[in-house]
DNA sequence: ATCCTTGCAAAAAATTTGCAGTTAG
DNA sequence: CTAACTGCAAATTTTTTGCAAGGAT
């Protein structure tokens, strides 16, 4: 739990020093996908989100909307998840947790799951390298494809 | 226990019904990916792959290789790696295992971790998903990468 | 006024696919 | 034979980047 402390301590670092060294500027753009990316309880990609933001500020370039996750990640203000797929997604919420994702339809879910962070020491003593932290991620199907026919029915 | 003897038994009755049935040719660029992916103990990118095997067989081309690693992942015959980072990568080993990611150089070792698959079923108390599998990761920095100078002062 | 940020478009990176020709079974 | 497989090249998909114009502080 300590670790959780550290953590969070962390993070409100980071953004004081983003906010006191003055170099990042609140523009329409970044404002608008931080706050559609806090409304979202789903995990949207880079392509959905530029989607979402376009009904408010219909000439945002995808171009920006890709440096401005890619700069709000780095800043810890969101979270870029990297899991299983082809597209890179994205959290509103920054609190370390894990994730569950329907191999049928796609969706992320949130897992109310406690972090197990004490596994990283144990991986430290199976192997040399000085461990950093770790991806738990877990697939299955939603209920919502569960009720639907099974494949070999359709 | 008992759930990695079935693991197994499914995966040898995979390979026997994927030669069965016939339909699953040994040509000569299928059977040296596998020979080559056997003999590595990194686990290399489709690109990688494709630049070793073509020391055996000038003339293959990285569609080929793409399409066997996706049969023979398919197959079960080898697995297919989606950790962070923009590339897939492929492991010659089936059994289930872990792994952990140099951050620094990028290199991939196996991690001698056994799988906590009872992690599944504390999943299924939380949400309404049935959980199918999970991928567990971890990232830090190599030996190797750790006795060289830190970033800060090169 | 400065320089961070944007839109646009082109480029890059990684993977997939169409097709005509080749080859294993 | 014939259906699976290959090489080749073009197409897709996802993400990044160069540049001139715009806008926040």
């Amino acid at each position: 739990m300590t670790r959780d402390v550290y953590l969070v301590i962390i993070i409100i670092m980071v953004k004081v020093l983003v906010n006191m060294s003055g170099k990042m500027r609140e523009t329409s753009q970044r404002r608008v996908i931080l706050e559609e990316l806090a409304k979202l309880k789903t995990h949207p990609t880079a392509n959905e989100i530029y989607e979402i933001v376009r009904k408010r500020l219909p000439r945002i370039s995808l171009g920006t909307i890709y440096r401005n996750l890619e700069f709000l990640s780095g800043s810890g203000l969101i979270q870029k998840l990297e899991l299983a797929g082809t597209q890179k997604r994205f959290d509103g919420t920054v609190a370390n947790h894990y994730h569950i994702k329907c191999v049928k339809c796609g969706r992320v879910d949130d897992l109310d799951l406690p972090a197990i962070n004490l596994i990283n020491d144990t991986v430290i003593t199976v192997c040399d390298y000085e461990v950093l932290w770790h991806r738990l991620e877990f697939a299955g199907v939603c209920p919502e494809c569960r009720s639907s026919k099974p494949d070999y029915i359709q």
